[in-house]
DNA sequence: AAATGCACCATATGATCATATAATGAAAAA
DNA sequence: TTTTTCATTATATGATCATATGGTGCATTT
């Protein structure tokens, strides 16, 4: 009847937020601090608060305030929210996807078909439909009902979608504003060679399709132009429904992962137009031959 | 308290359909060819057809359904409907649009405030919202109200924007998918030569806007690739809402239809690659001179 | 001076309901 | 057989309301 509460999240942000830095005990967590830090007002933070002094993790002080609990390397992360609980909208958006997908559901659909399939509150469906019709899988009709398109389950869809990611990738590399991320390109190098070196044989298929778009929206974030970004991101987005519904050839993966290295050592060795040039074969190769099974 | 009727859309659209045919009086209006057309079931056709029965346009005969009571090209168009009703919502968007652009709405709004402001349901708003957020120049806070990005007031966001077409246009003119739409040509052409020889003085801001952006529409139609006419389209419509707060400067547009007619001469003479080098410089060169007054 | 803690107000959500409209099956007419 | 016409059902919208939560000014404490 009302909205979700924000504290668990905020439990979660603050934990994360003085262990990234490295707070001890007894500090002190000013409120308003940490309310501009999440961009809320004090109340939710206060609620988060008392949560954590009840798990010990933070002490209160009459009329002082809260104070951490125990050094910021101790503490447990919670294993309530075990759930997979990607979310709120974003698992309503995915059994959607999975459902057209495999299906399940006919191409014409009707808003109160789908609340009564999905048990979702009328605001909560609408809010999805307009994201999904905004990624472009599915129309409002001009009468009652959304019929999906062929976006997502045609062949050539599927394809127009990697020559668009390879050239935008490429044309982002080849900017003028492009510019180096050492520490992104640490990070991707650390896990591409993870990757590579065994993780390939059993990371789960959302891991190692993380790991990928991690790798290549790391390169476009380095043009500069949000642009460039946001298309990317949002192919990722409908890829990612996509290749969940195709068994992933786990045996391509070291090539791929040594692919990506070999990018990183070209764009730090100064070598932009190859590396763009390498990246942009990288990626209509692996647009031919995996297919989805549609 | 119900939804708006679609019979006035569809009394125009069925105006628009005989006239495109070219149908004569007398002709039979089958409803379910109608209904199917124009996506919708046969009873709102049913009550359009009514209502342009006592305009005089259809004949019915009971029982064997409605007849052209014209030909199509005598048909008037309706005088009513007169009042810019840029198709509801559009309305709304529009108007948050210019409020953000011109100051009157500050960075953080909440929904209630938006509802009062713009006497809106709250459906309607929350699609407004939605699509906005999609857009990339609003974003939900975590906890009540939203904030609007700098997306839209930015410079720099605007150079991205120029930056990001001239690199979409000009690869998707280069792509092997690429096909000249003769009768796009043909329209295009008409269109811009209008707009050079004299257009330029006296048309309106919207109609310079819409010709501009159709022509390079059109363009990258010809690619083949949907993902490459969704980005341009969805950018074009974040460069609408600026571009109606800068003075247009009608100087530059007989040069710059004079450039477009050249596009298209180059082309239809297969010189593909120069015609997209010069696409290129075309519209950084936009870029680079009109400023936003923000 | 700075931050907390409280009280009060504002906000957003979801449920329910009335109502106008869209969708559709089947009878009737051509 | 095709199409209209009618009757019935399904659908979507907007209004209203209860309620849990977020937001904020201000007295109080340190």
């Amino acid at each position: 009847m009302a909205r979700n509460s924000l504290s668990p999240q905020i439990s979660t942000s603050i934990i994360e937020f003085v262990r990234a830095n490295g707070m001890r005990k007894g500090e002190h967590l000013p409120l308003q601090m940490l309310a501009d830090t999440f961009r809320v007002s004090r109340a939710p933070v206060m609620s988060a608060l008392r949560k954590l002094e009840e798990r010990g993790i933070v002490r209160a002080e009459p009329n002082r305030g809260y104070f951490l609990g125990m050094d910021s390397d101790k503490i447990e992360v919670a294993k309530e929210d075990g759930g997979e609980h990607p979310e709120g909208d974003e698992a309503a958006y995915f059994r959607i996807a999975e459902d057209r997908l495999s299906g399940a559901l006919s191409e014409r659909v009707s808003e109160s078909e789908l609340m009564r399939i999905y048990e979702l509150p009328r605001t909560k469906l609408l809010k999805v439909l307009h994201r999904i019709a905004e990624e472009g899988w599915i129309e409002r009709l001009p009468g009652n009902g959304w019929s999906f398109t062929r976006t997502l389950t045609s062949r050539q869809s599927y394809e127009e979608g990697y020559v668009f990611r390879a050239v935008i990738e490429q044309q982002a590399m080849l900017l003028p504003t492009f510019e180096l991320n050492k520490e992104g390109f640490l990070k991707a190098r650390e896990t591409q060679t993870a990757l590579r070196d065994g993780g390939y044989e059993h990371w789960s298929r959302a891991e190692i399709f993380k790991a990928n778009n991690d790798f290549h929206e790391t390169l476009v974030a380095c043009a500069g132009n949000e642009f460039f970004l946001d298309s990317i991101k949002r192919i990722n987005r409908l890829r990612r429904l996509v290749e969940y519904h195709v068994t992933i050839d786990r045996s391509r993966l070291p090539r791929q992962t040594t692919e990506h290295l070999h990018i990183l050592d070209l764009l730090e060795a100064g070598r932009r137009t190859e590396a763009a040039a390498f990246l942009y074969t990288h990626i209509m190769g692996a647009g031919r031959i995996k297919a989805p099974q549609v």
